[in-house]
DNA sequence: CGACCGATTGAAGGTCGTCAAACTACGTGG
DNA sequence: CCACGTAGTTTGACGACCTTCAATCGGTCG
């Protein structure tokens, strides 16, 4: 259903023909003639995994709508750790806070081969101060990634060790839309959940050997759902 | 000069004039010609120490701005054990989620005595929907607001005991300006940091003995900000 | 004065971090 | 083809830090 509106607000402007996905939702609301507005290239680009859409700090002209893929936003402690703040999964938006003339808050990575649609700054902005139906889009994702990063802190920033890495995987399966779900390094779980690569790396082995995570390759794994719900602790 | 233009704001419209500060800065870029699209009363409204503004799950149909005092945002986990997630301060928003057609996302407690504006959701999204010039300064708080989350993950949920309380202590030294500094009781220090009350009290004590922190109520104290700047890690 | 609540302190135990080594997978080069 | 190097994962041992459970202290309020 909501296809539908999307497939019926890309198939009309020409200029976005060239992007040929429909999942983008940003732009879900517009209109035939909120599209004239678009007087600059929306590309397709694609990254490798470990490839970097941008650096924290770094002040470009460019969105990033995920089409495909994980994507992990990282920031620096003053000491030269690294914490993973969240993870951008397809339809999400990264580089918003360029809209507030904000440079970059973070440096986004990509854990699997991503394809973006990069979208200049100024269509954005051209379109948000003309048009009030992508204020709304704007918003919400603004609200969605607040939402997001909250509940990093309840869930992924609190309890054991175990709770942590049962919780994330969670979340993880939820990302993965019945494919094998994904599993990051024992390095980034741990910038995730705020403990060691080792911790990580135990539990993990743990939860292989006890049969609840069957690894089908390096990063993906079946899930006893049930049981690692148990744990996560509800 | 961020003042002369909030003044400049709230001098002109009749409506207001009963709001009585100038401080207030979610229409601080209105125009005369906007409050007029102000149909509904905008509220002053005052919380008492450990008062509720709102419960999580709530719908009502506010939002509120903070002109004096702190409140804390708290969320729930399945266990029961409560997390704060946000400290909110003067000029800053809560409730921005109504705007979106979501109920509360959190419980909002006043930990000082509070002063707000309270306003009605459908005077938001009046102006909201007419005037870009609020589209900005709402998607300003959301960015502020996200910040906010992403630095309570890196500060204070990574870390030894003390470096999280050091860092803590150092925010809330920002937010009074010259006056002493907001100590929260250690359960809150706890919730916040993701460390026991025991562990906080201890931290906190130790702080105290070492004449890092002067205790003048309760609630406030004196800071020995350098010190507690090289305990925080740089 | 006594009850109560929050802060503090103590003791014991467990979890997690640290340091270090072994193991695995993979790709390169001999 | 196999040896070797590298990077990531796993495991072990030990110790530090933090949690847990419990008791004490201090102040406030009825």
């Amino acid at each position: 259903m909501l296809n539908a509106q999307i497939q019926a607000a890309w198939a009309g402007p020409p200029q976005c023909e060239h992007c040929g996905i429909r999942d983008l939702v940003l732009f879900s609301d517009l209109r035939q003639e909120d599209f004239v507005l678009i007087h600059k290239p929306i590309e397709e680009k694609r990254f490798a995994i470990a490839e970097t859409l941008y650096h924290e700090g770094d002040a470009p002209q460019h969105v990033f709508t995920i089409r495909e893929g994980l994507v992990k936003l990282v920031q620096y402690l003053p000491d030269g750790k690294q914490r993973i703040v969240r993870i951008l999964k397809q339809g999400d938006l990264a580089g918003l806070e360029l809209l507030l003339g904000q440079p970059y808050q973070h440096t986004a990575i990509a854990l699997e081969p991503v394809l973006t649609c990069r979208i200049p700054l100024s269509v954005v902005q051209r379109l948000s101060d003309d048009t009030p139906r992508l204020h709304r889009q704007l918003m919400s994702r603004w609200q969605r990634a607040l939402t997001e990063a909250d509940s990093w802190l309840t869930e992924l920033s609190t309890g054991t060790a175990p709770q942590r890495v049962a919780r994330l995987l969670l979340r993880l399966h939820e990302f993965s839309r019945g494919k094998p779900v994904y599993i990051p390094s024992r390095e980034d779980m741990g910038a995730m959940l705020g403990i060691t690569t080792e911790t990580a790396s135990r539990v993990t082995a743990e939860l292989k050997r006890e049969g609840l995570l069957s690894q089908i390759d390096p990063h993906h794994a079946q899930l006893d759902i049930p049981a690692v719900r148990a744990i996560a602790g509800r």
